[in-house]
DNA sequence: ACAATAGTTTAGTTATAACTAAACTATTGT
DNA sequence: ACAATAGTTTAGTTATAACTAAACTATTGT
């Protein structure tokens, strides 16, 4: 029964849909724009997947659907997703702060051309 | 970074091992002869990817490995793992009392002593 | 030196998950 | 009634994980 948490948290697909639906209602279109690497119905299928084990569940409202995670379904995987998240947000950051950094205190005085690394 | 603990845990066969080094140290063999479905080299892929993940631990004697869990690479989903494997035998010791009750109050008369229950 | 033992690694196959494209269902607005 | 919208489902493909068989490494005992 929990394999099917495990197996479903696995994907980073998957977690990337939890991580939007985690803390409230997401319709599936919008879930969709958020991923536009992937197909529509891919998305779907997903979501399907998560509903199935118990993790999402479902509102209907006309033609569109409201997703939501369940996150008492989690259990103490839970807050492994949440730290998972909030560390990479952490890291966003930081990387954010350096880049600042990094253009310096000086930054736009008449501009003594660092060189632009290259990612 | 921790995508890879969920990943290896996602793997049925791998919680088995996990299972088995979890509270000690076994040999690869041991782990191996516990699990006769599969191949020693498939054991020793798992046991790897494991082992690079940071989940558990080897220490050579010989040409012996032991392999051991390193519960605290896990974090929260150390406890999920737990609650699984406890659930798993409690499951099984449930079904067991349930197929002795339905063999009924009635069952043998002659038969008065306990059953040894098998470890 | 050589056979046996314990385990690992590699190359290739098989099973499964993730995906796409397209057909489909259901609802809404005109 | 019909076109548009929102999403799902199906059939088939592609990517990946799990596996096998066999070659390989390293250590031990004779």
């Amino acid at each position: 029964m929990e394999g099917a948490v495990l197996a479903a948290v696995a994907s980073p697909r998957r977690r990337e849909i939890l991580r939007l639906v985690w803390h409230g209602e997401q319709l599936a279109g919008e879930i969709h724009a958020a991923m536009p690497d992937v197909t529509f119905g891919a998305v779907s299928q997903h979501l399907r997947s998560l509903s199935d084990a118990g993790l999402v569940a479902v509102r209907a409202d006309g033609r569109c659907r409201y997703y939501r995670a369940r996150r008492e379904a989690f259990g103490s995987v839970g807050r492994l997703l949440e730290r998972m998240w909030t560390d990479a947000l952490q890291t966003l950051k930081v990387r954010a702060e350096l880049e600042e950094a990094r253009r310096g205190p000086r930054a736009g005085v008449p501009r003594r051309k660092t060189r632009t690394r290259n990612p």
